[in-house]
DNA sequence: GGGTTTTTCATCCAAAAGGATGAATTTTAG
DNA sequence: CTAAAATTCATCCTTTTGGATGAAAAACCC
């Protein structure tokens, strides 16, 4: 019993249906196939993948892209885009949005297998670039920060000072300060420097 | 004429230089194929390449591994693993090197292509995770620290305090005062939260 | 609607960092 | 070998942080 969840997003149902098999096969558990845009969306949100392969055929159908980019604002996990020919106009297009790879059709089960273990292993790299978010600040560590002191965080993470950050966010500099001390008695910290590399360490992990 | 520059370490002269035709191809320049590991080491420092392909054919030969830690520690570019065939045994023996992908035998030119594209696409996110490099901090900006300089900026960017600092590389606080003005300077920053924004910046450039 | 949590703010003090300047010593490069 | 660059250290002073404690609003929850 696998614990990788994976999202198939493809209107073809042959094909979908063969993914599907291929994925059973190594033992990952398929929570879903979407043939439309809204299915892709609603299975997002209801089935927790741990990873969604998109299809993309480029020329009409765009909405592969339109989910990445939603997987990408909403969600916080990786995707592989799962296409006929590559090409560099290809690339270019769908590039910014950041897939962790992709599956050039026609695939084999290794393939497939292959670029799904690289993309995990890949993403839980990745991410730590991304903009902290508090649901993982207070998911993947025992800390749990009010709305605050997460907010104050963030600017203390962009390199704020105390007192730019009051002005920025209208109170004064002592209430700025006391969220400091209390987010860093939750963070087990005693200034910044430490707050961040304690943050770098959460979102790395 | 591409700028992108590819390093092919692959012990069949006649898969290598399949290799290099197709790379040339799709228009990038094979810097040299080297068959043997001292012959990768040596063109890695010659030629400077922007990515290496790795064969790795498990068994007797574990070059490519060792080639992979090898650029790892020394230098700041991704690497492809070319394999005949994948399985989860040859994964986990190789993930820790880290690789930006998997290129699986037989593939034609766009897997090559699309692989090579992704993997330095990617690698420009992820090299910002890993431990800063004076060369990525001195090329990838006008700022020119020097050796100290960068040592000193490393522990800022790990979260020492200036005593810290001082006491784990045996000078004085002042000493180490004097680097950090200096450093602060060249980054124009005021202050070690901003260096550590500034660092990341440029890292993620 | 009453108790709990969060957010707001203040004061006082200590420690650390930041800024300016000057200077001796060591390393490096031509 | 010698000039330039880098590293080392010091002193003086200012600003920012950090730490402790207390307390009043505001928001939230059941």
């Amino acid at each position: 019993m696998s614990n990788i969840k994976v999202l198939i997003v493809e209107d073809e149902p042959i094909i979908a249906e063969n993914i599907k098999a291929l994925l059973q096969q190594v033992n990952y558990t398929v929570v879903g196939i979407a043939f439309t845009k809204n299915q892709a969306l609603e299975l997002l949100e209801n089935t927790s993948p741990t990873i969604a392969l998109l299809d993309i055929n480029l020329g009409n159908n765009l909405h592969g892209i339109e989910i990445a980019e939603h997987i990408n604002t909403h969600y916080n996990i990786p995707f592989l885009y799962l296409t006929s020919y590559s090409s560099k106009l290809i690339l270019d297009k769908v590039k910014h949005t950041f897939p962790m790879g992709y599956i050039v059709k026609p695939f084999d089960e290794s393939d497939l297998f292959t670029a799904i273990e690289i993309a995990l292993s890949n993403y839980s790299s990745i991410k730590k670039n991304t903009v902290i978010s508090l649901e993982t600040i207070n998911k993947n560590s025992d800390i749990q920060l009010t709305k605050k002191e997460f907010i104050i965080l963030q600017e203390i993470y962009s390199g704020l000072s105390n007192h730019q950050i009051a002005e920025k966010h209208f109170v004064s500099t002592n209430t700025v300060k006391t969220h400091v001390q209390n987010i860093y008695s939750k963070l087990n910290v005693h200034n910044r420097a430490d707050a961040i590399v304690a943050i770098r360490k959460i979102l790395n992990s």
